[in-house]
RNA sequence: GCCGAAGUGGUGGAAUUGGUAGACACGCAGGUCUCAAAAACCUGUGGCCUCAUAAGCCGUGACGGUUCGAUUCCGUCCUUCGGCACCA
């Protein structure tokens, strides 16, 4: 069998039977939705990883589909993005142009690898007729008041002139951080731009992982990103100053051992300060706000080790203990958290104490700690003789060390309240509540709840991406463009470069920007900016549902059939934003009733790939040139093999590295299987058909049950391992396996290996039974699972010591069972002289006999 | 630092709810075929002790615990990988 003619003939049967793989809308059949993550075109082509997830994807939407589901397992283009416009700078050609040609290539190298995608459910994020709804949405977002404009910080190349997202800013080694494309120095510069309230829906992009069968890693990593923190705002009065500071902490039983406040250099506060305290101080405060708005955002997180500040030369009033304690200002606490400022408790956490230590400031606990090793002199230290008549000061660093010594320079906050007044006594963090309820009476804080999460920053000043639906007249303000005029169609031009003033280079079309308000009917201008890559990415997998809808997203009747997703395959990389992102596209397009009420989450399950590292065991690069092309290794083994090989590395959600060796064994094995199988068809048809005998029965069925039960549970590799298995057993026996199960054995290789599935197949089926990718999964027969005689192994105190064999009619005869093992030969010596305590029997499995 | 996952032969990895650790494959060794090599096929292959494929001992990162029985459960620690990170 030679596979290059196999596939060319197979890949033109497929071609020939589009249906193959369609997924019906209406179906009587239950239905699975199979998404792998879409791939971004690039230039140069499929690679091993698409090759490898997608694969993954392919064998259990083919699986499923012979089990007798409508499966739908569709593909689609995310094609805007940073590589396809520079190369479109570089060569002057369309981004259109170079994404047709990729998508082009990227769909005949999959179809040739044999993915079993749904074609007429094509998308493309780049398509007018796509991005009409990526805008809608939009729009939708902008109406409800969750998308609004802000000046914003953003990272700024002074080189290609242009504003960088986050993820296109690379650290240099000399820790700088710097331009992907060019390599020069990235500035900040705040700059106006769209933003997106997904801080809105932080809670329910919490609650909703309730409803998801996603694996913890995931669930973890997206509790972690949204960083959710409960605990109270309190107010702090100024000595002298008619102002307030407000803070929020998390801990507010600690509140009498705030023995200094921080607020952040871009605080409001600091800014007034220029009236306030004036002169010298004034000069000091801003060199200071000068210096540390400099830093980016990395190295201000970078130098974690040595802290900075400087004093206000304020007081402010500890609102439970009425001391007066320092203001002061440092980028250790960030402007965009909380509310900007702390109340510092050095006794109680690590960077509290550090800036305390440097700058000695006063320490004082508030909590007496539980598992404190070295109690006496803590105590002693703290509140010896002064508790009593409670003017206990706050102790500095260097006395801290001196008296203490060996402890640890701060200590867990938990335990008993000491020193804190009417909290005395009480335990934190069980008395949590009692204390958040006693500041509430007092009029002195409130319950708050604050999030890691920022809004979304939505704009790009980029060409090749969605246009952003907007209208600003210089009367009238912001306005979306009016639904019925979706899609603004991102206009084709001859230059893709920025402008001088770092704006999107479509602001110099002018037939693109001007037009007229739909207020006042006065002159107006577009938005300039672009969608992020994401916005394209949050919903296709709506649009796979009914890709040419023109009036919705998609219809409801069709949604209700397919959505949620059943099981989203996708790299690692995608668990936190991707999947963030899309999730509150989704919970949003809930809320206007744009998605079935009845479900309220896109995703049912997620399940992370692996990785693929080079034959080096080193992330596949150019550079390294240990690169592995698909096409390569199916143009020298065959799709099958390559397939084949790549499940049976290891398991599904690993990192593997390449090993030509391996591959050279799948491709043995898949040879074998093959011939054995033909070799039993030619002799079948000269012989009068029977029966398999029970033996060959059993390992027909188990194997039937191991692979499915495997598939299932995307342990891929063991399912091949069990196809190895079955020919090791059947190698001498084949011409003894009946038709049907013979046929069974094709229809297991199916889904790994659909090339040589089909040609077997077709090797003996008539044409009108069609594809073997129709058939019906074969069925397990509980019946000839069942063996005549199995060994049971008999231990002595856990230690495995002799095997008995044991009929089927005795298996659950438990006294006769434990008596041939007492009296099983070998056991003699290891029960000779004691006496038997207890026998224990697990069915069909072991004796455990103890003895003393 | 916090969160998450994981540590099993020479290698990739099995062992699904506590029940015969090492399935399957690679590699290696020996053999068949061959003038020879490659390919293919057959046999063996955790370590120690052995003529022995007799019996035994050790063995799933380390140390303890629960149990008749632990790769699996619990505790402490070590290491690796992934995510977040001055988040109050």
């Amino acid at each position: 069998m030679d596979f290059r003619e196999v596939e060319s003939k197979w890949q033109k049967f497929w071609e020939e039977h589009p249906d193959l793989y369609k997924a019906q809308n209406v179906s009587s059949r239950e239905k699975k939705y199979v998404l792998v993550e879409f791939p971004y075109p690039s230039g140069s082509g499929l690679h091993i990883g698409h090759t490898f997830t997608f694969t993954g994807g392919d064998v259990y939407a083919r699986y499923l589909r012979m089990k007798g589901f409508e499966v739908l397992f569709p593909m689609g283009w995310d094609a805007f993005g940073l590589p396809t416009e520079n190369y479109a700078i570089k060569t002057k050609q369309k981004p259109q142009k170079i994404t047709k040609e990729n998508t082009e290539m990227y769909k005949s190298q999959m179809k040739k690898l044999a993915f079993s995608f749904d074609w007429s459910r094509e998308v493309n994020t780049t398509d007018p007729a796509y991005y009409k709804w990526t805008q809608w949405i939009f729009v939708q977002l902008y109406k409800k008041g969750l998308a609004y404009k802000q000046e914003m910080p953003i990272n700024w190349c002074p080189s290609c002139r242009i504003g960088l997202a986050n993820e296109e800013v690379l650290q240099s080694k000399t820790g700088k951080n710097v331009c992907e494309r060019c390599g020069a120095e990235v500035e900040r510069r705040t700059i106006s731009q769209w933003v997106v309230k997904i801080t809105d829906y932080a809670d329910r992009l919490i609650e909703g992982l309730e409803k998801t069968d996603f694996i913890d890693k995931v669930k973890a990593a997206q509790i972690n990103w949204i960083g959710k923190s409960e605990g109270a705002r309190v107010k702090f009065k100024i000595k002298n100053y008619d102002e307030e500071l407000e803070v929020f902490t998390t801990r507010p039983d600690t509140l009498f051992g705030a023995t200094f406040m921080v607020v952040a250099p871009e605080h409001l506060f600091v800014k007034k300060l220029k009236e306030r305290v004036g002169g010298k101080k004034w000069s000091e405060i801003e060199n200071y706000v000068l210096e540390s708005k400099k830093k980016s955002d990395l190295e201000r997180t970078d130098l974690v080790k040595e802290k900075t500040g400087v004093w206000t030369g304020l007081h402010a009033i500890n609102p439970v203990s009425r001391e007066e304690i320092e203001i002061w200002i440092s980028d250790f606490v960030l402007g965009n958290y909380g509310t900007g400022a702390i109340m510092a408790v050095p006794a109680h956490d690590q960077r509290d104490w550090d800036f305390a230590k440097k700058f000695r400031l006063p320490i004082r606990p508030a909590i007496y700690p539980k598992n404190l090793k070295n109690l006496n002199k803590f105590m002693s230290f703290y509140w010896g003789g002064d508790m009593e008549d409670g003017q206990e000061d706050g102790a500095t660093a260097d006395e801290f060390y001196h008296v203490v010594g060996t402890i640890k320079p701060y200590v867990e906050a938990v335990g008993e309240i000491w020193g804190s007044g009417d909290w005395n006594g009480w335990e934190v963090p069980r008395d949590f509540d009692k204390v958040l309820d006693w500041i509430e009476k007092k009029g002195i804080g409130e319950r708050s709840t604050t999030y890691h999460i920022r809004d979304w920053i939505f704009s790009r000043q980029h060409y090749w991406g969605e246009p952003i639906p907007m209208i600003y007249c210089e009367k009238c303000g912001w306005q979306p463009v009016d639904e019925s005029d979706l899609p603004i169609v991102l206009p084709e031009v001859e230059a893709y470069e920025p402008t001088e003033d770092g704006q999107s280079p479509l602001a110099k079309i002018e037939e693109f920007v001007n037009c007229k308000c739909l207020v006042c009917g006065g002159e107006a201008k577009r938005e300039t900016d672009t969608m992020p890559n994401w916005a394209g990415s949050d919903w296709y997998f709506l649009r796979y549902i009914d890709p040419n809808n023109d009036t919705v997203i998609a219809r409801e009747e069709w949604l209700k059939k397919w959505m949620p997703v059943d099981v989203y395959i996708g790299g690692d990389e995608h668990n936190t934003l991707h999947l963030l992102y899309s999730r509150f596209i989704y919970q949003f397009l809930w809320d206007i009733g744009s998605v079935p009420k009845e479900i309220p989450e896109p995703y049912y399950k997620r399940i992370s790939h692996g990785v693929i590292l080079g034959p080096d065991n080193q992330r596949m690069s150019k550079s390294k040139g240990n690169v592995i092309v698909p096409e390569t290794v199916a143009d020298k083994y065959g799709v099958d093999v390559l397939r084949m090989y790549l499940m049976f590395m290891g398991p599904f959600e690993g990192t593997m590295a390449w090993n030509e060796k391996t591959l050279m064994g799948v491709k043995r094995f898949l040879e074998k299987y093959s011939k054995n199988i033909l070799k039993a068809i030619d002799n079948k048809q000269s012989n009068v058909e029977s029966d398999s005998s029970n033996k060959i029965k059993l390992i027909i069925n188990k194997t039937i049950k191991g692979v499915s039960e495997d598939i299932e549970r995307f342990s891929y590799n063991t399912a091949i391992a069990k196809l190895m298995e079955a020919n090791n057993a059947l190698v001498d026996k084949y011409n003894e396996v009946s038709k049907e199960d013979l046929r069974s054995l094709i229809k297991l290789l199916a889904p790994f290996a659909p090339y040589t599935a089909e040609e077997l197949w077709a090797y003996w089926a008539k044409a009108s039974e069609g594809s073997v990718h129709q058939q019906q999964w074969p069925e397990v027969e509980e019946k000839y699972l069942i063996e005549d005689i199995f060994r049971v192994a008999v231990a002595v105190n856990g230690k495995v010591r002799s095997e008995i064999e044991v009929s089927s009619e005795d298996e659950n005869d438990e006294q006769k069972v434990l008596l041939l093992a007492r009296e099983d030969e070998k056991m003699k010596s290891w029960l000779v002289g004691k006496e038997i305590v207890r026998e224990i029997y697990v069915k069909g499995k072991m004796v455990n006999l103890v003895v003393k």
